[in-house]
DNA sequence: GTGGTCTAGACCACC
DNA sequence: GTGGTCTAGACCACA
């Protein structure tokens, strides 16, 4: 796996795991590799993939079972898609906003721009 | 001046001048502070500022007139609002229209939002 | 049955072994489950009830005949009580009275508090 | 500083710093000693005293100044209080109450253990 | 100087 | 085998 500059390579590897388990990759309440194993199938240090896993299992979406590893929870995908909701109407969509009303945006616009993306980019698949 | 925790501060206050710049508070071809005098305002270090300073004018916005101070360029609104307006349309708005695929939101729901972000604002001012 | 995860499992069964003995649900004198009965019962690896087991037998709670079973001692209640007394006045009560020294709680208060957590515990069985 | 072996090292230095801002050791307001200064003065590696103040932060005990270091929270010392309080009441108490019942201790017998306790400790300051 | 993240490697309790 | 914690040491961005 490839990771960005711009985030923790360990929240990279929580937003990946949520993501697979999202559409169905991963399975809820199946049990997810263990942290050796992720660590070397992902090319990264074990703690690294701890913090991931810290990460996750504070947000509710994996469980820890001592001595026996890490499952996914009953709601995992329910609780990451609220999870992400709440961000995207509390956090981005402010910022988004506040941006098209300073660069005289229409909603108009705005929708234009992006059924233009998303036509794009459903091509692609 | 109080600082989000998730950008340098130097950018948090060269977005700010910029901002300051569009609405009018600080005028074109007008002289900003001097780097000590704005440090002081903003009870941050002069090493911070100059590099707002350095990245406006890397960016057009400022010029430097040596041993006077920085001055507003001219057409320091417009350069502003294209720059701005590029990273609107190539950086956030291909990420906020990924998100809004990804969480299943409709553009009707998106229109919602904003126009309550943007009247609920309006009123503040 | 289901864990906290700052016990140990092992610990956790034995204290619930411990418990079944006081409230009559396990009878004195009589054969308990089978390592691998209890194991698959609860769902928990049969090395675990082991060191549950042996916990018990070396607080003489429990006695073992070989090839046969493991055994209710005789004066199991009485010995389960005993440990738990001294358990609670020389570990457990002096924690107590420290945080309520600490955070400035009255005896009013707490029994005000107790009463209310026995009430409801009692109306519940 | 010496450590008890049942909580991790980080854990008991954030609950030491918790106690020192609430007995004044620590001001409100007042910076903290910086990661590698702690970690050196308590004998252990600073990514220990990361953890310490991770905790901290996550409870809104101290924040973060970029580039400057951590600082305690205007009513830390009311937040630390509410969070030991509900910590006491809700998980403390009721393992607390449980085992008065199993045992047939009264609140009357409860009571006076507690004052021996208090009036011993007291007398020794 | 400050914190933040990561690696490498160790040791522990627990299942 | 599993996770959990710690050490030692490195590198980075930021003030």
């Amino acid at each position: 796996m490839e990771f960005k500059n711009s985030k923790s390579i360990a929240l990279q590897i929580a937003d990946n795991l949520s993501e697979r388990i999202l559409n169905g990759a991963i399975e809820i309440e199946s049990k997810i590799p263990s942290v050796r194993e992720l660590a070397a199938e992902m090319g990264v240090n074990p703690n690294t993939i701890m913090r991931s896993y810290a990460e996750l299992q504070s947000r509710n979406i994996i469980s820890n079972q001592r001595g026996i590893g890490y499952f996914v929870n009953e709601d995992a995908d329910k609780t990451i898609r609220e999870w992400r909701k709440s961000e995207f109407f509390e956090l981005q969509l402010p910022q988004f906003a506040h941006q098209m009303q300073l660069l005289d945006i229409s909603f108009d616009e705005l929708e234009k721009h992006i059924s233009k993306y998303l036509s794009k980019h459903n091509n692609e698949n």
